[in-house]
DNA sequence: TTTCCCCTCCCCCGCGAGAGGGAGAAACGT
DNA sequence: ACGTTTCTCCCTCTCGCGGGGGAGGGGAAA
């Protein structure tokens, strides 16, 4: 009984590898690969795979809104997240969403596709590096990032979702080409972002919106 | 650089396999093995072993209480739990105290040994199968909160006190300019000490050194 | 339909930042 | 005495960042 896999990512030459080693495995079979969310839901209610494999950022839709498209769309498809980086905001959001996986793309390609495996029995792994901060806050503690305690600045309320999201990316250090590749727009729309986040919040600089990421906990303070 | 471990179990015929599988790696040694959890507590204080290898299961003291006391003691310990039942309650206590991983003794010798490693590296492996109850319950509606980590950060001691200070002025967000000001020296002088501090730190740039000193909690929580 | 907001992308321009050199003067341990 | 480390300051050069404009398309409200 091989088990059926789809595979949804924006790279091209990472969805041919993917096939690649899929092929050297007996029991595992490629069903589809895709390039983006809204492809991969639909794929997935056509073709039944057990396991989609998801990249969380992709164009039209992410990952983590696919896989809560398909998880709660009960048909016991199995879901594994990938991405480069290790976020653990995102975490959080597949455990809740109730994925299977949760794996960094430079894992090795045999522990994917043990990943994969451990995925179709119905169990579930976490990239040791991801599993270590969710250890750490757990020791820490409870509490959602949205629920509870913190309240919401005022200025922010004036930023469109789009200039939070900007403001997010600027919080983890990324410069204006990273956040143009990872969020697929042009380095200058998200000058323009940049500007009227910097603008609305009356800071001067990138620097200060991350400290006034940090001060108003719009990260999690934790390693 | 070899990774010291110590073993606490209540079987002997495990810990003597146990010693045998760590003969055969190069990069492991086994400094102790004890029977029960208050041994283990006593040894781990004496010997300080990188990792501590701790059945759940144990006379005087169980490895559960052995593992809050050693990871509340800020010795730096590492903790995997040992268990042969997967029994969820045990994973909860076992995260809330920092343990680095959680894994059954039906799991291959070789994963448990990979395990050690990533614990020793900083990083927590969870059993596949015990990680699905997790992610249940993640799912069923559990959400986890900022945290605060106890982390001495080894490059920190590369810097010079004078770099340790401009490090501060960075995270504070002020220009070269202000922070030469402020320190009453050139701003080619701040240009240089900035320049070894990311150096040093491996850091690409001064926004960078901001989330860097947040994650390390060099500044104090201000709001 | 018109108006407004949001997202997208483009231009030029000034400036701060960081790399990559070098160099002098203390203070330190030997 | 000596070398090492640290702190100080200087140069040039490149590049990313941010401000100042403008502009088109789409969606939602008026």
């Amino acid at each position: 009984m091989t088990i059926r896999v789809l595979l949804a990512d924006d790279h091209e030459f990472y969805r041919s590898g993917f096939r690649s080693a899929l092929e050297t495995q007996p029991d595992l079979e490629c069903v589809a690969d895709v390039g983006d969310g809204l492809a991969a839901v639909r794929e997935i209610a056509r073709l039944r795979p057990d396991v989609a494999v998801l990249d969380v950022r992709m164009p039209r839709m992410d990952g983590l809104a696919a896989a809560e498209s398909v998880l709660s769309s009960g048909s016991g498809c199995k879901i594994v997240l990938l991405t480069t980086y290790d976020e653990d905001g995102y975490v959080y959001r597949a455990l809740q969403a109730g994925a299977s996986g949760f794996c960094l793309k430079s894992m090795p390609t045999d522990e994917l596709l043990g990943a994969i495996r451990i995925a179709a029995r119905g169990d579930a792994l976490i990239d040791p590096s991801v599993t270590r901060r969710l250890v750490t806050r757990f020791s820490a503690g409870l509490a959602p990032a949205s629920a509870s305690a913190t309240r919401p600045p005022a200025a922010l309320d004036r930023l469109t979702p789009r200039e939070r999201e900007i403001l997010l990316e600027i919080a983890r250090g990324r410069s204006n080409a990273e956040i143009a590749t990872h969020l697929f727009v042009g380095e200058q729309t998200v000058k323009t972002h940049v500007s009227h986040v910097l603008t609305k919040l009356g800071l001067r600089d990138r620097i200060q919106a991350v400290i006034y990421a940090y001060e108003n906990a719009l990260l999690p303070r934790s390693p």
